[in-house]
DNA sequence: CACCGCCTACGAAGAATTTCGTTGACGACT
DNA sequence: AGTCGTCAACGAAATTCTTCGTAGGCGGTG
């Protein structure tokens, strides 16, 4: 048994994530434009140094051209929410989705609109079950 | 500013969770119990310095009319998962729970009785919309 | 050309998490 | 009573995460 265990890209820690949820908002910033977004939480540097570190882990890129260096995110958030998701499943919920989609329509309450989204994505599960 | 950074109960690290997750597979244990469990992945020590840290945060409690206290998980894996769901959506989702069902109904194949499972879920909270 | 403001880089402190070695106590057995 | 095996407690090392202070570089301005 071996099969889960390599993570190419290491995982986003949480003050991590809170960086790239400021890029893909704004899309490519420098580093002062990503610490004016994330309010006066935290000094200048530390989100330099978080932003150095992600690189190195390769959660972003940045374009060295000009003098202040411009960030972008290496994953969309669609990618990063797959990627959790998928983790969460294994980890929590013994592998099954169901239980997942189960809890999460439990925990907030889904606007009619929403549900009926949810209803044609299943229709479509439904009609075309993915092969193994 | 200050609204979320009460947690009466701390939550669950990773190291904390695979014990969690022994417990409620196991039921009450003692911490060898607890230790063959979990294979031989960490030491017997570890993990009873784990539950020790877990009972201070209220993570489980303990009965130690005998000599070898019994363990038990404070709460039950689907209120666990209900925590976990809702901080996932709070944070990774910008508290849209549809979106994660979306993501995870993409995440992983869905047998068809599953599917027809959370119509029912669906239908029923299409029923009953809670009030805000 | 010297000064000012902004920028990156580096190192290190502090906090949280994870791991275990060692110690002392207790009970069963001889 | 002495010995052996098991157990809880404690402390501390190792690791990871988070934060920031300080230093040095670069470009434009007076």
């Amino acid at each position: 048994m071996a099969s889960k265990k390599v993570r190419p890209i290491p995982r986003a820690t949480a003050a991590e994530h809170r960086i790239l949820q400021a890029l893909w908002r704004r899309g490519p910033s420098t580093v002062r434009e990503v610490w004016e977004q994330l309010g006066s939480d935290v000094g200048y540097t530390t989100v330099l140094k978080l932003l150095q570190i992600m690189r190195e882990k390769k959660l972003v890129t940045r374009d060295e051209t000009r003098t202040s260096h411009i960030y972008r995110a290496a994953m969309t958030e669609t990618e990063m929410q797959a990627e959790v998701v998928d983790g969460l499943i294994d980890r929590v919920f013994g592998g099954s989705a169901s239980e997942l989609v189960l809890r999460a329509l439990a925990a907030k309450p889904v606007s009619p609109a929403e549900l009926q989204a949810i209803r044609l994505l299943i229709d479509q599960a439904d009609q075309r079950p993915p092969p193994p």
